[in-house]
DNA sequence: CTGAAAGCGCTTACAG
DNA sequence: CTGAAAGCGCTTACAG
């Protein structure tokens, strides 16, 4: 790798010179910078980054720290964040927290320490104090996704998950149901709380009784589906229609309720959240609701971008859901 | 943050000293290296990447290249990569070249220049010679994953994409199919044209005539395989069965041929190429090949970390796919 | 417009 | 076992 001494030994000038032209200082006169360009250009030339980084305590680059580096909801949220924080001419470096503690603290040390002008968080174990702390501790801006910090509230890009949740268990009730199961995400998540909420405050608002005995915890996983959906079977309530707090669960619960011979949905509706790719080709067409992942990527890569180099950025922070009315869920009378 | 001198004068010792055992060197008395450790502990003292980066020339990271952030496909390689380089102890950059040959360059000028010290690259539109002179021009080792570059070999991680066509025509065959179509992937892509050599392998070792106007051109995505089963459509030519490249165009074939009327697999058998997660879900669930693309990630990871420590490593080199019988294929009389 | 020089925070022979 | 010092490749006031 040739660095800048040889530049500019070749081009004759100082370091100093090639310093600015490779930096897009005005002040070298046009005839100098040709003279370095071409240097650089007959070595090829790359500017080692870790010096770079070193001296000037940036390094062009936004962290992010997500679930799983695999998953569609994942999948477009990376992509997104990527595409734009491409476009704004830094790079992004991902790396995943797997839901747990430990990996999710990891992941932001490593990161920290590799000096990334801005993190975007998709985090789930740590909690809001812990997140308020670190943003104390660090002078790395930011950015949280899908998830409300009232103390952060300027650095969060969220979703109303209780309005989805309301929503959601509005349509089955429009639709005719009166029992309605829920298989929740894990409650000691926010969202999964929120959407939990959503469903009893549709109950409430339509004088139905909240029923504890139609209400199971699962843990977002398909399988967890099949578990949470079995469980519920055994306790023999009465009941029509089962919201799941995320579309993977409603897979696993339509599974299962098939291989027991239950149809889906003429015997039994079912509703997911979320709305990743693969609800549009399963059969019955999964009834869920959309979760704009994408733009939500947007407006954080933005953010980060901006917070990074100090910029002002009107920043859309809060999201709604919206229904997508697909066949899983049939009328009631 | 704390630096290594303020370390230092804490400690009352040399810099070097700090740097010994954080560096984990032996020489150094165990009384000492307490009294740095506290030191470090008290000053929350994390060393500087940059710094280290310049000094050493190593930076601990292994940088790979995947055509998405998003896809199944490539969320498994991903994740699988991470947990090996991560259980070596080292960290994984991920980027996207997005298939197309100018983000594949940047993604890897991005990655040489961050100074990592091995690439993964699951890469489409760079040739062979340019991987080849990229591998002469750089001595970061380089891993390629699902290509077989013939001066490469030992670095190669690759399917016999071959086989997986043969295998999958030869059971489309033994079902009674004769008039089988092809849809293949973008014929620039070697593991395309490996795909559709074994469909006219196998069509030859049965002694079926090859037919062009059976064949046609796709681009690996779900409306591209809409697309190219429209066009086949139109051709108006006896067929009963269609092998599609990959599982996301034997979703856009199945969607249109429905539209169409077209019972799958009753009027129409259809076969896919990747067995990403979906295809278990869709109906009908998609006979396809299974890439064992987790497998393929962990030696990857595993070499790559080699290379990157100048240690030996038995690499399995080469992968066979495997037939996935689901419902998407009937039998012919 | 350009250069000399200090400094960024570490590592690593070299001495001792 | 430990320290002084050079060096990694850049940037950035400061002069001129």
């Amino acid at each position: 790798m040739a660095t800048i001494k040889e530049v500019s030994r070749l081009a004759n000038v100082s370091v100093a010179t090639v310093s600015r032209v490779v930096n897009g200082n005005k002040w070298v006169a046009e005839e100098t910078q040709e003279r370095v360009r071409a240097a650089m250009a007959q070595l090829d030339y790359t500017p080692n980054n870790a010096a770079r980084a070193l001296a000037t305590n940036k390094t062009d680059t936004i962290g992010m720290v997500v679930g799983d580096l695999s998953g569609p909801f994942y999948g477009d949220l990376m992509y997104q964040v990527e595409q734009e924080v491409r476009a704004l001419g830094k790079h992004l470096i991902v790396t995943s927290g797997h839901g747990n503690w430990d990996d999710e603290n990891d992941a932001i040390e490593f990161l920290l320490q590799r000096q990334v002008d801005a993190l975007i968080l998709h985090v789930d174990a740590i909690s809001d104090e812990e997140l308020f702390t670190l943003s104390q501790r660090t002078d790395c801006p930011i950015v949280l996704v899908n998830r409300f910090v009232p103390e952060l509230a300027a650095q969060c890009i969220h979703l109303d998950n209780e309005l989805g949740g309301r929503l959601l268990t509005e349509y089955l009730i429009a639709q005719g149901h009166r029992n309605i199961a829920c298989i929740t995400g894990p409650l000691y998540k926010s969202d999964s709380r929120d959407r939990l909420q959503g469903y009893r405050q549709a109950l409430d608002n339509a004088g139905i009784a909240y029923r504890a005995e139609l209400v199971v915890e699962g843990d977002y996983t398909e399988p967890g589906g099949s578990l949470a959906m079995e469980r519920l079977l055994r306790r023999d309530q009465p009941m029509t229609a089962v919201l799941c707090s995320n579309d993977l669960m409603a897979y696993g619960a339509i599974r299962l309720a098939k291989s027991q011979g239950i149809a889906v949905p003429k015997q039994l509706s079912v509703a997911g959240y979320d709305n990743i790719v693969m609800s549009a080709y399963i059969e019955p067409g999964l009834t869920t609701m959309h979760v704009p992942i994408g733009q939500m990527g947007v407006q954080a890569g933005q953010l980060a971008v901006a917070l990074a180099e100090k910029r002002p950025h009107a920043t859309q922070h809060h999201f709604d859901p919206s229904l997508v009315v697909r066949e899983s869920v049939s009328p009631q009378k």
